[in-house]
DNA sequence: TCTGGGGTCCTAGGACCC
DNA sequence: TCTGGGGTCCTAGGACCC
């Protein structure tokens, strides 16, 4: 008996924390809106009841946007841009602050929907998740319309997917008819609809390496599928240079992870101006110990600890520069995380004003497990009773 | 265009071990 | 005194993603 063919979905909520605001401000539906900004201004309300809103061109500070609306981004506003730089091109614009807790209420809404009938599930974030399809019954286009219903009934949102014989085609599939979208692919299709797009649309190819495939005439995923698998590999290294030319040609075998524990944690924070290491001292300190304390919080409530503590600099000029450190013991603690960042600071050299400090916590385990120190590895053991028997 | 915050994974060198 | 061949852990940095 053979397997059936992997039938894989990509399922991405259409601007995803614009929508979920204009549930509760329907009144801005139609109209360019940015959602982003640590100092962004609350709605306020009127004596008529009306709302007053924010607009891009009163905004000072250092925020980006995190998320256009369709109409917003018809004027070219996008994504990480600054809203500084937005406020430029589209001053008029509304601007809303993040509000994590109701993207995480309709987050949740969206998943439960969607496992209602495709309980295989990888989850992508917040906005975003894979579907493994293959065991269900039914063609792949009346099963996405089904997803995409249940999605709108559930939240009111709409979403696009795309389906195809794997996650890296899926993913580029839901991008090709967004919003509310749905594109099946299949293997016979890489050629036409596929080849011809930018590089940068393969998950995984990123600002750094498509400026690298230019500098070599590589411009469209079709010209990197017939790239010479030699110079790939002598310009982006043995496994990256392999990997983009099977990408390229829409290979990708990769299972959807189901289950997965967080790997670290952390927290950081961007100064509204930038802070001098000796001058402003005491500032510095108090951001720290906040950190810590909010990290310790969040390790606790994930019932974690973590072993290796580490800080993360950002100065003025945007040079990044990190230190960690590895405990003996696993800790959730904000007075052991503070103790270990503050040996991670002193092993840096303070010269530049800071923009960003951060504080980070990694290797973790569950609390119940992390007492135990770290034993000898399985491969580590037998090595050593090799020797022994030499 | 003066550019957030939360993550993951990869690479590479040195220490250390057997 | 010089010769090895792995293996893991730790640390630092960087690319990338949402």
């Amino acid at each position: 008996m053979s397997t059936p063919p992997r039938r894989i979905a990509h399922l991405d909520m259409d601007a995803f924390y614009a929508s979920v605001d204009l549930l509760r401000y329907p009144e801005l539906r139609g109209r360019p809106l940015v959602i982003g900004g640590s100092s962004a201004q609350q709605p306020v309300l009127l004596a008529d009841g009306r709302r007053r809103f924010a607009r891009l061109r009163d905004y000072v500070g250092r925020g980006v946007v995190t998320t256009a609306t369709y109409e917003a981004r018809a004027l070219g506003v996008s994504s990480a841009m600054g809203i500084m730089m937005a406020a430029r091109l589209a001053p008029e614009a509304i601007l809303l602050p993040v509000d994590f807790p109701a993207y995480r209420h309709y987050s949740r809404l969206f998943k439960t929907a969607v496992a209602g009938i495709a309980p295989d599930c990888e989850d992508r974030g917040i906005d975003e998740i894979y579907l493994d399809l293959s065991r269900l019954a039914g063609d792949s286009r009346p099963l996405a319309q089904r997803i995409k219903d249940a999605v709108r009934q559930a939240t009111g949102l709409s979403c696009s997917i795309g389906v195809a014989p794997n996650k890296l085609l899926a993913k580029i599939a839901s991008d090709l008819d967004k919003p509310d979208g749905l594109t099946i692919l299949g293997a016979d299709d890489v050629r036409q609809r596929i080849w011809p797009l930018p590089v940068r649309k393969i998950n995984g190819i990123g600002p750094k390496a498509s400026e690298r495939l230019a500098l070599l005439g590589i411009e469209r995923i079709g010209q990197l599928a017939e790239a010479d698998a030699g110079v790939l590999r002598q310009h982006f290294g043995r496994s990256y240079g392999a990997w983009l030319l099977a990408a390229a040609k829409g290979i990708d075998e990769r299972p959807l992870i189901t289950a997965a524990e967080p790997k670290s944690v952390s927290r950081e924070t961007t100064f509204e101006r930038d802070l001098h290491p000796r001058d402003d001292r005491e500032t510095l300190s108090a951001v720290l110990v906040g950190l810590c304390c909010k990290l310790a919080d969040d390790l606790q409530r994930k019932r974690c600890r973590g072993r290796t503590i580490g800080v993360k600099l950002r100065f003025a000029d945007f040079r990044v520069v990190t230190r960690d450190l590895t405990l003996a013991l696993a800790t959730d603690t904000a007075a052991e995380i503070l103790r270990a960042s503050r040996e991670c600071l002193r092993r840096v050299p303070l010269e530049q004003r800071l923009r960003l400090l951060g504080v980070r916590v990694s290797a973790l385990a569950a609390a119940a497990t992390a007492d135990t120190p770290r034993l000898p590895q399985q491969g580590e053991l037998e090595l050593r009773e090799r020797d022994r028997q030499r």
